[in-house]
DNA sequence: CGATAATGTAAGCAGAGACTTGCGCAAGTG
DNA sequence: CACTTGCGCAAGTCTCTGCTTACATTATCG
């Protein structure tokens, strides 16, 4: 059931790599074109590693891809993550407004059970 | 541009409440009908007061309506602060997911060409 | 009113994670 | 070959957060 993608270890790792605002920032940076992980750090007011960690949350969320030429390492956004997060959030929405028909009936059921 | 969305105290919050596993487990439970906090922690091996603060931190992201019908409190998903990741995400897709899609399997198709 | 039931709040602790400093490593360049 | 450039990796620090124990709060019932 629903239980299987709330415990999914890609939306986790998703989820996760999102919820840091930086994190998100570069995403937008890597958006529409290639960077280098100097030219993404260079954004940002902290250490040049600390972006690299953050690339590296990201890639291991498969968020972005991690391509190298020479000595650089130029990294862009891949969609599958986010597809993966879309279709997670979409089977939630989809299951509620489904049961949104029965609402007012769950409704009743509910408040008469809890009143045990 | 984009960057008030990458900020958005509504979006940080609702991202950072969805983080959690257990968070997510609660929202299903809340999601078809309503359910007292009491009810909601027995489905957990956590104590009653830890489902109490993530409950907290689910109001506070706008993801749970809270209700008071004497002693007991009552739980239910409310749609507004996931409609409100939903137009994050939305936002951040821009209809570029589908052109970004092709290009990774037009550039994986091309360098691998190059390669020989 | 006192007792009890359902729940939130506060303080403290332990683990996670974000950041820094220091170092290592590969690929060009003189 | 040394030297530089562009990175990632590792260890330590500090803050944040999720959990527990203990206490407070609110409402109902006798």
């Amino acid at each position: 059931m629903c239980l299987r993608s709330c415990y999914s270890a890609g939306v986790q790792a998703v989820i996760e790599a999102i919820a840091e605002p930086r994190r998100r920032e570069i995403l937008q940076l890597v958006r529409d074109e290639e960077m280098t992980a100097g030219r993404i750090a260079a954004h940002f007011d902290v250490t040049r590693q600390a972006i690299s960690q953050h690339l590296r949350v990201l890639h291991g969320a498969r968020l972005v891809s991690e391509r190298r030429d020479g000595t650089r390492r130029l990294y862009r956004v891949r969609p599958e993550g986010l597809i993966e997060l879309r279709a997670f959030l979409d089977d939630f929405w989809s299951n509620r407004l489904e049961k949104l028909k029965r609402e007012a009936e769950a409704d009743e059921k509910s408040r008469a059970a809890n009143r045990r």
